[in-house]
DNA sequence: CCTACTACACTTGTATGGTAGTATGGTAGT
DNA sequence: ACTACCATACTACCATACAAGTGTAGTAGG
């Protein structure tokens, strides 16, 4: 593999980062991989130390678990930590979407708008991957018009746990069309302000992904610690 | 300074980023301070590598700064960071008080009382470094009996933010026979599982620190960004 | 006197060698 | 055949050397 092409605007260790990130979330590197420093130097071409720097980092995420002078592993996919990153987001979720109902810039309004007319052409085109983008951004949105910005840095960081898991259960099965539903409602709930209706539809909303994590537990035991 | 103590059981990395985050945290390293690996290195006796790893870790916690070939700094303190760090910290705490009050287990709750008990003292004896600490693992109970460890942790990465704003209104100005009352009244909300009034507690508690941070800003405006 | 350039003293970024601890497979001894 | 031991090949950890970029002070030239 090389990284010339990322290398040319940041530094080594971010390219090495962002990779490692990339493929551990895509499942590319399973849970309980073992990967060493000077594997992943090697495949790389470069050296160890910002492969290190890479591992401090996503150590820190949880993402990797280093056993001093035995090994680093790719973290096993703990279901507790899913369910309790399901809980967190979905109360700062709601937490916003209330503040949103109450008071939201019409410029904003208007960006969701357009995201869900683009959301709206991308189901009927069944182009998934987009939908998957739009998605983020009209969740994106609520949290800029309200001027939570570093909350949902935060909620990021938290969906990084949710994320291998929802990658679990293929993106293909998912009902876009009643997600598109959801948002729908709830861009309707920010119009009209409806404080209560947000907030009640967003639970719903946040409540998706709460089911089969058992099944995907007994599916790919291996997976889970 | 000397490392050797802690290196006993941790590695050298761990104690460097034990010592600096402290140190950042008590503002003994003020915001704005720069300071460089190797001016670290030299001070602490070790050599850049493990300094800089902490560097990585610190950074990505938003308490350093590192701009390339340049230098590295502190951070400022980031008033809207801040305020969004009280508003996360405020939903995730009343969630998890509104678990606890629809139902909590026996033996967590007496192990509140316990630490309310020793509140009562601390409070008597102007002993306010244990009663900091208790304060904190009164929180952590709740969050504990609920089965929301991980919630817990999330809270104290968010609460880091709130740490220096709260340690420059020097600690002793805080009202902790207020602070009390309010401990014991949502203890109380608990024990009688009254999920509405606990809730309400729990905003109020959190809506303490949300005060004077515009008076801050303006006595330690260099600190500020 | 003022400007522009250069040399130098910094900074962080990267590469590499050596150290200590761990796991494993093979071998010698029972 | 089985167990205990030892050599070996790993691992992450730490120290050090080198590279590359930045800011600044001082100097030469106008």
């Amino acid at each position: 593999m090389d990284l010339s092409q990322t290398l040319q605007s940041v530094s080594t260790r971010d390219a090495v980062y962002r990779v490692l990130k990339s493929q551990i979330l895509q499942l590319e590197l399973p849970p309980g991989t073992g990967i060493s420093e000077k594997e992943i130097s090697i495949k790389f071409n470069v050296s160890r130390t910002p492969v290190r720097e890479s591992f401090v980092r996503l150590a820190q995420e949880g993402l990797l678990e280093v056993y001093p002078q035995r090994g680093t592993v790719v973290s096993l996919i703990d279901s507790v930590l899913v369910e309790e990153a399901r809980f967190m987001r979905e109360h700062l979720e709601r937490a916003v979407i209330r503040l949103a109902c109450a008071a939201f810039p019409a410029n904003s309004l208007s960006s969701m708008k357009r995201n869900l007319a683009m959301q709206r052409v991308c189901i009927e085109e069944q182009d998934y991957k987009s939908m998957f983008q739009l998605d983020e951004e009209f969740h994106h949105m609520i949290f800029e018009g309200c001027s939570k910005k570093n909350t949902w840095d935060v909620v990021q960081q938290i969906k990084v746990h949710l994320n291998r898991s929802r990658m679990l259960r293929l993106a293909a099965d998912y009902d876009w069309e009643y997600l598109y539903q959801q948002h729908l409602l709830l861009y309707e709930a920010i119009e009209q302000q409806d404080v209560q209706h947000g907030d009640s539809l967003m639970r719903e909303h946040m409540e998706l992904t709460i089911a089969d994590q058992t099944m995907l537990k007994q599916k790919y035991p291996h997976y889970y610690k």
